[in-house]
DNA sequence: GCAGCAAGGTTACC
DNA sequence: ACGGGTAACCTTGCTGC
C-alpha cells in the first residue's frame, strides 16, 4: 500500500503549531513554507509521555515490575475521551541534578496526563510525578520534535482526503504526514515573512457594544502590496484605498476574503489580544457570520488569561503591543506604550490625526480622515512588525517556542522555556510547576534583602569615571553555583552563604541552571562581538536576547511561579553581589580614588590625578582578583557629574544624579526629568538647568533660566500642555483607599461618560479656586475643562522642588533669588 | 486647627 | 499569575496637642 502513496521531500520553515487527536493519539500540525515560498502543512505524531519517580531506595526489579503493571492498568474517562497507558519504560534519569530512576509513562492522550499523574500517585514507592503540566506543543519540541523557525529538510506523504477524519480537506494545500526529518544548517532558506497589519475603528470602545466603522489592512512581502481600508459607512471615491460596502457583515466578510488572497504568515495588530480580534469576532456573530480566518476555516480561538490571546490557526497573530510591554518596554524612552509613542521611538514615524468628538456629526471630510487615519495606523503596525520580526524570530529559534507563545510569554516564561527546551542536555526531567498554594507559601515568604546603595555626598564634580559589572547578578550565580538544584541541606563539600537570619549551603559540583546561565552569557558575548563585525538587525537581536535571558535569570530564581524558585539561591544572590561590590569599592579607595556614588552593580569615583591609561591598568588589576566569570568593566569616563540632597534632610539622595561626557552626551537619572508624574514645565526647566550646569560647571545660566520661567508663569505665559500631570490609574477608582488628585480627575473623567480602565494615564491639571481650598486634590480639573492654571501650585509643588536641590548645590537658597535678596550663605 | 508623621501611591534605578 | 529589592517624593489621613 505503501508505496502507492505520493512521497515527496522539500524544505520547509516551521511556522504556526496547533495540535489535534485522532483515535487515540495526539498529532501536532506545523504550518509553514517551503523553501520556495509554498504554504505546507506537516504533522507529527506526538507520543505522549510523561515521568514517574521512583522512592530512592534499592529496588528490586521484580518491585519495580509490579509498579510497571499497576501504572499500565489504570484508565482515564471523561466527558471527551478514554485514555489509557500505551506502555512504561524505565530510565536512570536526572532530577535536580541527583541520578533517580524513572518510569516514563507513555499514554494515548497528553490532555489527560495530570489525571494520569493524580491516579498514579496513590500507589506506594513513587515518590513524584514529573511534566504532566507541560503544554503538548512545548512537550513535543522538548521530545526531539520540529522546532520553531529552524530549517529542515522533511520527507513526507501527503495525507489524502480520507485521512485523519478528513481534516486534509479543508486545506488548499498539501498536508504531509512526517517520516522523516533533518535539521539544515544555521539559516540555509533565507526567511521573510509575509506581515498584515490591521486595524479596526469601532463606535464603541466597549467589546461588541457598538459597530465595527471600518477595517484597515496594511504590508504583504513588499509595501503597500495590500493598502486596503473596509468600510459600509460613507465612501469618498477619491479615496482609492477605500472600498465602500453595503453592511457591517458585508464589510467583514471582503476583509476576511482579502486576508486569504494575501495569505500572509503573520497578521499583527496592536492591542489586537484584547481590542481588535475579540471585537471582529463579536461583531461577526452579531451577524451571524464566521469569522473563519484560519487556513482551515476556523475562527479565532481565545485562549483564557488575564488578557485573552487570540489564535487563528496556521497565521500568526501577533499583537505586537503584548510583545513589546512584555519584552522591550523596560528598554524604551516612551512614557506609555501607545502605538503613537512605540512607533514615535522605534520607527520616527507618527498616528495621524483625528477628533474623535466628530464621530457624532460626521461630514463628508471627516470620513475621508478617518479612513486615512485607520490606515495609517496599520501602516504603523506593519512597519512595527517589520522591525520587530528579526527579534521575534531569534527569540522563537534561541527559546524554541512557537512565535505566537514568543510574543506573548513573560521574561520569566521566556527563561523557563530556554531552561526546559535544554534540560536534555542534563539528562534532566524538568520540575512542576508551582500549585495555588505552594505560591501562597512562597509569597509569605516576604523580601529578602537586596542590592547596596551608596550615600552619595552631594555635589558638583569634575571628571567622573563609572565602572560596572556586567550582568553582575547572573555572573554571580554562574560564579557561585546558585540554583534550587545546587542548593543543599548539607555542609560536606559545600560553599557557604551568610543570609540575614539564616547560612545557607550549596554544592561545589555544578548545576545545570548554573551552567545553562553560563552558557546563555558566553553566547551574548560571542553574538555581541559578532554583532560588532556584522551590523545588522538579525545579528543585533540575536545578541539582545541573550542579554535579555541572562538579565532575567536571576528574577527568575526569586520568582514565586517558577519551577526552578529557589529563594536561598536568589538571596545569596543579592548577598553575594552586595559583598562583592563593597569589597571593589574598598579596593577603589585604597586605589587612591575618592567613591563618590555605587549602586548594586555600579561604582562612579573621581579620577584625580591618574590618566586615563592607568585607570585601565587599574580597572585590569581589580578583574584579575575576581571569583568566576564575574567582570568590571568601564562604563564611561565623564567631564562632570552632579549629586543633589534629599528634599528631606541634608544626606545626598540615591538613584538621583546627572553626568555629562566629553562629548557633551548627558545622562539624567532619576530627577523629575525622567518622571512622567511631573508637568512638562518642570521636567523640561530642570533638565536645562541641568544641561547647564553640567555643560558650564557652574550655576549662574541655571539661575537666569529658573527666573524667567517663573516670570512666565506668574504672568500667566505658560501653556496648558506643559502644566498638565499624568498619573497612571494602578486600579479600579473604588478600590483607592486614599483619594489622590489623579483619582479626582479619573472620576470626572467618568463622570463626562469617558471610559475609564486600570492602566490609563490620567491628565489634570490644578486650577486656581475661588475659596480657599487646602487639598490639592480640590483644585483638579481636567484639560478640557475651563480654568486657570494655579500658580502657587506650580511654583511651589512643581518648579521650586525641581530645583532647588540642584541650585542648593552652590549653596544658593533658590526662594531668597526668586525674592530677589540674593545671598551667598557661608559654607 | 494645625504640626508632624505614617500610610498610600506612583515612578524611578539597576 | 505571569521577574526582584531599593529609593525618592508626592498627597492624604490620622493622632495628639
Amino acid at each position: 500500500m505503501r508505496d502507492r502513496k505520493m512521497e515527496k521531500e522539500f524544505e520547509f520553515i516551521p511556522i504556526d503549531y496547533s495540535d489535534f487527536d485522532f483515535k487515540e493519539e495526539n498529532w501536532i500540525k506545523i504550518h509553514g513554507r517551503t523553501k520556495d515560498g509554498k504554504r505546507v502543512c506537516v504533522i507529527d505524531k506526538y507520543e505522549a509521555n510523561f515521568w514517574v519517580i521512583l522512592e530512592n531506595k534499592d529496588w528490586k526489579e521484580k518491585e519495580i515490575e509490579e509498579i510497571r503493571k499497576k501504572i499500565e492498568e489504570i484508565e482515564i474517562e471523561n466527558n471527551v475521551r478514554k485514555s489509557r497507558v500505551l506502555k512504561t519504560e524505565m530510565e536512570k534519569k536526572n532530577f535536580l541534578g541527583k541520578e533517580r530512576k524513572a518510569i516514563r509513562v507513555f499514554i494515548t492522550n497528553q490532555k489527560d496526563a495530570l489525571d494520569f499523574s493524580d491516579k498514579i500517585k496513590e500507589i506506594s514507592g513513587i515518590e513524584k510525578t514529573r511534566e504532566a503540566d507541560i503544554s503538548i506543543i512545548t512537550k513535543y519540541i522538548m521530545d526531539g520534535g520540529v522546532k520553531p523557525l529552524k530549517n529542515y529538510k522533511i520527507e513526507g506523504e501527503i495525507v489524502e482526503k480520507e485521512e485523519f477524519g478528513g481534516i486534509s480537506e479543508v486545506y488548499e494545500f498539501n498536508l504531509y504526514k512526517l517520516n522523516k526529518k533533518e535539521e539544515l544548517a544555521k539559516e540555509e532558506i533565507k526567511f521573510e515573512p509575509k506581515i498584515l497589519g490591521f486595524d479596526i475603528e469601532a463606535s464603541e470602545f466597549e467589546l461588541g457594544k457598538g459597530e465595527i466603522l471600518m477595517i484597515s489592512l496594511y504590508g504583504g512581502k513588499k509595501e503597500n502590496e495590500c493598502k486596503k481600508v473596509f468600510t459600509w459607512k460613507k465612501c469618498d471615491k477619491k479615496q482609492d484605498f477605500v472600498s465602500c460596502f453595503k453592511s457591517e457583515e458585508e464589510m467583514i466578510e471582503a476583509f476576511i476574503k482579502e486576508v486569504k488572497k494575501q495569505d500572509p504568515d503573520i497578521l499583527a495588530g496592536y492591542f489586537s489580544d484584547g481590542f481588535d480580534l475579540p471585537y471582529l469576532k463579536a461583531c461577526a456573530q452579531k451577524n451571524k457570520i464566521k469569522l473563519s480566518l484560519g487556513l482551515d476555516e476556523s475562527q479565532p480561538d481565545f485562549k483564557r488569561g488575564r488578557i485573552s490571546q487570540g489564535k487563528i490557526e496556521g497565521i500568526v497573530h501577533v499583537d505586537l503591543f503584548r510583545f513589546i510591554e512584555t519584552v522591550f518596554s523596560q528598554y524604551m524612552q516612551s512614557e506609555t506604550l501607545s502605538l503613537n509613542e512605540v512607533a514615535g521611538e522605534l520607527l520616527n514615524e507618527r498616528k495621524e490625526d483625528f477628533d474623535f468628538s466628530r464621530l457624532k456629526k460626521m461630514e463628508e471630510d471627516d470620513w475621508k480622515n478617518f479612513f486615512s487615519y485607520n490606515l495609517q495606523d496599520s501602516i504603523l503596525t506593519y512597519n512595527l512588525a517589520k522591525k520587530l520580526w528579526p527579534d521575534m524570530y531569534e527569540f522563537s529559534r534561541i527559546i524554541q517556542e512557537p512565535l505566537f507563545d514568543i510574543t506573548r510569554d513573560s521574561m520569566s516564561m521566556h527563561v523557563e522555556n530556554y531552561l526546559l527546551h535544554n534540560l536534555k542536555n542534563f539528562n534532566e526531567i524538568a520540575e512542576k510547576r508551582p500549585h495555588h498554594d505552594e505560591i501562597g507559601k512562597r509569597k509569605a515568604l516576604g523580601k529578602y534583602e537586596g542590592a547596596f546603595v551608596f550615600q552619595p555626598k552631594p555635589g558638583l564634580y569634575e571628571n567622573v569615571i563609572m565602572f560596572d559589572f556586567t550582568s553582575m547578578y547572573s555572573s554571580v550565580i554562574v560564579s557561585y553555583n546558585l540554583s534550587l538544584s545546587t542548593y543543599s541541606g548539607e555542609k560536606r563539600g559545600t560553599f557557604s552563604v551568610d543570609l540575614e537570619k539564616e547560612k545557607v549551603y550549596f554544592s561545589k559540583e555544578k548545576g545545570f541552571f548554573p551552567l545553562i546561565l553560563e552558557e546563555i552569557i558566553k553566547k551574548r558575548k560571542q553574538y555581541k562581538k559578532e554583532y560588532k563585525n556584522d551590523e545588522n538587525p538579525i545579528t543585533k537581536a540575536r545578541s539582545n536576547a541573550y542579554k535579555l535571558l541572562a538579565n532575567a535569570a536571576y528574577g527568575y530564581q526569586g520568582f514565586f511561579g517558577a519551577r526552578y524558585y529557589c529563594r536561598e539561591a536568589a538571596a545569596s544572590t543579592a548577598a553575594l553581589a552586595r559583598k562583592s561590590i563593597l569589597e571593589t569599592i574598598e579596593k577603589i579607595k585604597k586605589g587612591g580614588f575618592e567613591v563618590i556614588y555605587s549602586d548594586t552593580d555600579s561604582i562612579a569615583f573621581l579620577q584625580e590625578k591618574k590618566n586615563r591609561k592607568e585607570v585601565l591598568e587599574f580597572l585590569e588589576k581589580l578583574n584579575k582578583e575576581l571569583p568566576g566569570i564575574m567582570e568590571l568593566e568601564l562604563e564611561d569616563f565623564y567631564k562632570r557629574g552632579i549629586w543633589v540632597t534629599k528634599r528631606s534632610g541634608e544626606f545626598g539622595a540615591k538613584k538621583k544624579y546627572a553626568l555629562i561626557t566629553e562629548n557633551g552626551k548627558i545622562k539624567i537619572r532619576g530627577f523629575e526629568t525622567v518622571r512622567r508624574d511631573w508637568c512638562q514645565l518642570a521636567r523640561e526647566l530642570q533638565n536645562k538647568v541641568l544641561e547647564a550646569i553640567l555643560k558650564e560647571g557652574n550655576e549662574k545660566r541655571a539661575l537666569e533660566l529658573i527666573k524667567k520661567t517663573i516670570q512666565n508663569l506668574k504672568e500667566r505665559k505658560i501653556d496648558k500642555k506643559e502644566i498638565l500631570i499624568r498619573t497612571q490609574l494602578k486600579k479600579p477608582i473604588n478600590e483607592y483607599l486614599s483619594i489622590t488628585p489623579h483619582v479626582i480627575a479619573a472620576q470626572k473623567l467618568q463622570a463626562q461618560g469617558m471610559p475609564v480602565d486600570v492602566g490609563m494615564l490620567i491628565e489634570y491639571f490644578i486650577a486656581e479656586t475661588r475659596e480657599k481650598k487646602a487639598l490639592v486634590r480640590e483644585k483638579v480639573k481636567l484639560p478640557n475643562e475651563k480654568g486657570e492654571y494655579n500658580i502657587d501650585y506650580y511654583l511651589n509643588n512643581q518648579l521650586l522642588p525641581a530645583v532647588e536641590n540642584i541650585i542648593e548645590v552652590f549653596n544658593i537658597n533658590i526662594k531668597e533669588i526668586i525674592e530677589g535678596t540674593r545671598q551667598k550663605k557661608l559654607f
